[in-house]
RNA sequence: GGCGACGUAGCUUAGUUGGUUAGAGCGGCCGGUUCAUACCCGGCAGGUCGGCGGUUCGACUCCACCCGUCGCUACCA
């Protein structure tokens, strides 16, 4: 009987469109199942959405639109371009799917009734006319983040989690599962953050927004989204509160992995396993925390419109081209870095020069020499063992590497296959031997060995790009195989390739690309000026004045801010300012520089800050300059 | 502030329990080849393994300190 192996995704959130790093993860997740459905697993791969919370209810409204309506759009809008990567789920679940309701609704109702939920008192900063909650942490200078207003003391009623009861049990499970979060340094995080200082209780439930799934026994109240979202990994199994299981969770939970970005490691390796303890169920193996996908030259910004879309780069690269070149980008514990000339190079170097060209060579010889067919003729040379040990041995490495999630190393290893084959046509010069009669049957076994050679290595790529590595096997005439007949060589007895086999991958002008795209862009940005505009009605909202820095210190609590005394006019304000990366208190006394005057005033660093310095920003250059009148003019004049 | 990680050739990076000439891909230069998508193959470029000390017969790999970069620091997901 097949071992079963059950992988999921972090389920993604509807609130807006998925970016290309946010698409990494399924495409990695894909990698793993395809790579282990190959190695002869039985298993089931689940991803999907993520629909509830107040930001979801915030968005709809801002679009006009219920909440459902949003997530139906967003969510739809996800798989589409989950399926256009090929992203082979068995399940994708939405978190507003009526079982998985249901079954949240039973969890909530169990944990209180053993009493690990219990109903006690949220204490946090509220907003009154924001009608908000805010954590300590989320206050900006002390401040409602959203108004800046004064926030007060208050409590509400609240279900809270009792989380301290299970963190000795998870520490042990810490130490018996050395393997369970991955990349360890993360288990020393969560372990000195959090579960040494000690457990707060978890509140579970809110009641100022309604976009959640309600509590059945207290309908003021919505399940926490974490608490909602996490159970997805057993809800979309068949997990019943009540013990009746489905067969699908039955048969594979506990999942083997729950790949994951890194930002939600503590959400997947301290509350889920513990809601897990609580139900009595058994706890994943791992969880496997990958990093980003950040785009060159800083981050993507929907408001600069440079944010980079998986579909839109597949249209101009190809799906297959995407897949590999996310796969290939992200190193194990950190971050990874996307930019249209690393695609191109990936795309010229590795897909069209070694894998695409070794491909389209050797059909070309088959069918220039044999008319398109060909077997082992037995004309055996030792320099072919090399090829074949190679060849054969590829396998076993990349699958250990699969095995650690190094899936940029496996690919890796799938391409020294290529690179090897490209050397022994090299090594044996087909063409040479094509002038000697004499020589056929060795010309005929070096063109078998290549063929073999190729489908091995498209079989250990397929996981990586399904498509193209299918087109290859198609031009020989033959499938691709699974990973238990991998490592043997000759499995094919002959290939017959097709007459006009197709370019895999095509080379593109890097030069000539990057022209048109600038050009594009600054099209795109033209557009974007014209369409917001603004009257002068809006502009002679912000006023602008010059002011004279009086006296300029640091704020002793903080990095990046700065004190300033300025004189506008008769009148002495004080403005904080994030610029001491870029200036020094002495280089800022007695200039004279442009102020935002009628900002309402904020707190930052307990330091009330009645203004805003103005300053210009270089991003590529990392230089940040505050703006000066060209000519002398007395402090307190207006800026127009 | 607390805890932690990292800093290897122009770029991206491998380096397993310390041990002979620190590997690879890309880019650059030189040469070879023509089956192929101006591709492929070979060679070269010569990096004080962030800095300074220490432990050791011997350290990129262990320890201390310094410099630099980054992550986490709880109820927004």
């Amino acid at each position: 009987m097949k071992e079963k192996f059950y992988l999921t995704t972090a389920i993604a959130y509807t609130s807006g469109k998925p970016h290309v790093g946010n698409t990494y993860e399924a495409i990695l997740s894909d990698a793993v199942a395809r790579f282990k459905r190959r190695q002869g697993y039985d298993v089931f791969f689940q991803t999907g959405t993520d629909e509830h919370g107040q930001k979801i209810e915030d968005k709809a409204k801002a679009a006009g639109k219920s909440p459902k309506q949003f997530v139906d759009e967003v969510a739809g809008e996800i798989k589409r371009i989950w399926d256009k990567m090929e992203v082979s789920y068995d399940k994708f679940i939405r978190t507003t799917d009526e079982d998985h309701v249901k079954q949240i609704q039973k969890i909530f109702k169990k944990l209180y009734e053993q009493g690990d939920i219990y109903k006690g008192e949220y204490e946090g900063w509220y907003c009154k006319p924001c009608e908000s909650f805010w954590t300590e942490s989320q206050l900006n200078g002390g401040k409602c983040p959203d108004c800046g207003r004064e926030v007060k003391k208050a409590k509400e009623e609240a279900y809270f989690f009792k989380m301290s009861k299970y963190a000795d049990r998870l520490m042990k499970y810490y130490d018996e599962h050395p393997e369970f979060i991955t990349p360890v340094s993360r288990k020393n995080e969560m372990i000195n953050n959090f579960l040494k200082p000690g457990l707060q209780d978890l509140c579970v439930s809110r009641s100022t927004f309604k976009w959640g799934i309600p509590v059945d026994f207290d309908d003021k109240h919505v399940v926490y989204v974490w608490l909602d979202a996490l159970s997805n990994y057993i809800t979309g199994i068949g997990y019943d509160a009540d013990g009746n299981h489905g067969e699908n969770y039955k048969k594979y939970w506990p999942a083997d992995v729950h790949i994951i970005g890194k930002d939600i490691i503590r959400f997947h390796t301290i509350y889920w396993p513990i809601f897990l303890m609580a139900l009595g169920e058994p706890l994943p193996k791992k969880v496997y925390g990958h990093g980003w996908l950040l785009q060159e030259g800083g981050k993507m910004s929907k408001s600069v419109g440079n944010v980079l879309y998986a579909d839109d780069l597949a249209d101009t690269f190809g799906v297959d081209a995407i897949r590999y070149y996310v796969l290939t980008a992200m190193p194990m514990e950190s971050d990874g870095v996307i930019s249209y000339e690393s695609i191109i190079d990936e795309i010229n170097g590795n897909l069209a020069n070694v894998f695409g060209n070794l491909v389209s060579r050797t059909a070309a010889m088959i069918n220039k020499y044999f008319g398109g067919s060909v077997y082992d003729a037995g004309a055996f040379e030792p320099i072919d063992q090399d090829l074949k040990e190679v060849v054969c041995g590829a396998y076993k490495k990349a699958a250990a590497k699969m095995d650690e999630y190094r899936i940029a190393d496996a690919i890796e290893q799938v391409f020294t296959v290529f690179r090897r084959a490209n050397k022994y046509i090299d090594e044996t010069t087909p063409w040479i031997l094509s002038k000697d009669e004499s020589k056929k049957d060795r010309l005929k076994t070096v063109l078998y060995n290549l063929a073999e050679s190729i489908i091995i290595g498209a079989s250990l790529l397929n996981p990586f790009m399904p498509k193209a590595t299918e087109k290859a096997a198609e031009i020989f005439g033959t499938k691709l195989r699974d990973y238990d007949i991998i490592e043997t060589f000759g499995v094919n007895k002959e290939y017959k390739v097709v007459n006009d086999a197709e370019i895999l991958f095509a080379r593109i002008d890097k030069e000539k690309f990057m022209e048109e795209l600038n050009a594009k862009q600054q099209a795109n940005e033209q557009v974007k000026a014209q369409e917001e505009l603004i009257g002068i009605e809006d502009f002679s909202k912000v006023k602008i004045k010059i002011a004279k820095v009086i006296a300029c210190e640091k704020v002793e609590k903080s990095k990046k801010l700065l004190k300033l005394t300025v004189k506008i006019g008769d009148e002495q304000r004080t403005v904080v300012s994030g610029i001491s990366n870029y200036y020094t208190p002495e280089e800022l006394i007695g200039k004279k520089l442009a102020m935002i005057v009628n900002l309402k005033p904020a707190k930052l660093c307990g330091i009330e800050s009645q203004g805003m310095i103005i300053c210009a920003e270089d991003e590529k250059a990392g230089v940040v300059a505050y703006l000066s009148p060209e000519k002398d003019v007395e402090e307190g004049s207006q800026v127009f």
